[in-house]
DNA sequence: CTATCTATGTCAGTTACTGACATCACTCTA
DNA sequence: TAGAGTGATGTCAGTAACTGACATAGATAG
């Protein structure tokens, strides 16, 4: 009825959300999005670059919290060191509470190619800012954005395991588990 | 004039390339393309299946090289040694006279965000081929992905460090040394 | 020479996305 | 309290990517 009724995009990131789980991605159109949030096309596209967007808003305070958590590592930290930092951070935007929400949100991504792309697109991104704080401190750039390839990595083979069938662990256990994993790999001798 | 000029595949990636590169990727149209080539649009459509795929042809050779050189690599291998294999392997597809064709195509791609997102998409399937390749030799998940993925970052560096400007050296010596790196990373002591 | 097969063309339609402009509701100020 | 902003929304028209259905031209087989 109103015009202005508050709260347009979060009514447009549930009804997308909830399209999107029932019909599938391709098949839910933007029109029907917006109808159901009692809105227009238009106005969905103010609010989010494209279709796939709708899914993805709030990257930039994953990254941030990365940048932070890079940041807080102390100055004479070995660069993996300064990834688990930044990955470990990152733990906070992942309370148990949220496990339902992530794994609705993984199987819609999980059935449709143009989902995964954008999704890649926003970790490449969260590499490339951690990559340039690594860089920040001096480390080089081969070894900089290999350290940060590997913390984004880290990060999305966590999360798999996080939203696993079953799994009731916190966040952060899994990822200093899989953390070691990655040191295991090349045949570190570091334990930590 | 002739319907049934031969090579019409081969004509409408050079129009594209040609064309994404003079004019741009977005103000390019698949029309455009198409005339280019003495071709339809409905055409381009059944050879590639998308505007972007035309740039991306080709990616199963390099990954079934990927599987191939995984294959390769003697039973009693470590992770990251068939990793090593596998990405060793596609240094063929990137011998001298690739580096200027290279550099244009990368040039395009990093241009255009879309293009930027079916570029990891095709990371990723590489990754995953590679990640099916590790598990069938009975490495567990999470560090058979783990591995993968670092070897496709290493292959993801170790291009960038080939087509850079300047840049001379082949490709095999280039992963050798990016193989180094990543190894010094999480402090390995086994050298090689 | 006809039948068939395959690559291409034609056409009509859907939908994501954009720019230009109108309009509505709310706010501030004289 | 009327009237001038101001910002969020609506309306409308347009472009271009992509798809399905069907027509047609050229090659090939029998």
């Amino acid at each position: 009825m109103t015009r202005w009724e508050p709260g347009a995009r979060e009514r447009l990131n549930g009804a997308a959300l909830e399209l999107y789980a029932r019909k599938g991605f391709e098949e839910t159109t933007v029109a029907e999005i917006s109808q159901a949030a009692g809105l227009t096309e238009r106005t969905f596209f103010r609010y989010f670059a494209d279709k796939r967007e709708v899914l993805f808003a709030g990257s930039e305070l994953l990254e941030q919290q990365f940048v932070d958590g890079a940041a807080a590592a102390p100055n004479d930290a070995t660069p993996i060191e300064v990834v688990r930092s930044a990955v470990g951070a990152s733990a906070v935007f992942f309370p148990d509470e949220r496990r339902e929400y992530s794994r609705l949100r993984a199987t819609i991504i999980d059935a449709n190619p143009p989902l995964q792309e954008r999704e890649l697109r926003k970790m490449s991104t969260l590499a490339a800012a951690l990559t340039t704080a690594l860089r920040a401190r001096g480390i080089p750039e081969s070894v900089a954005t290999l350290a940060a390839q590997s913390g984004v990595t880290v990060f999305r083979v966590s999360f798999a395991q996080w939203i696993a069938p079953g799994s009731t662990r916190p966040m952060a256990h899994i990822q200093r588990d899989v953390f070691a994993e990655l040191g295991a790999l090349t045949g570190a001798t570091t334990a930590h």
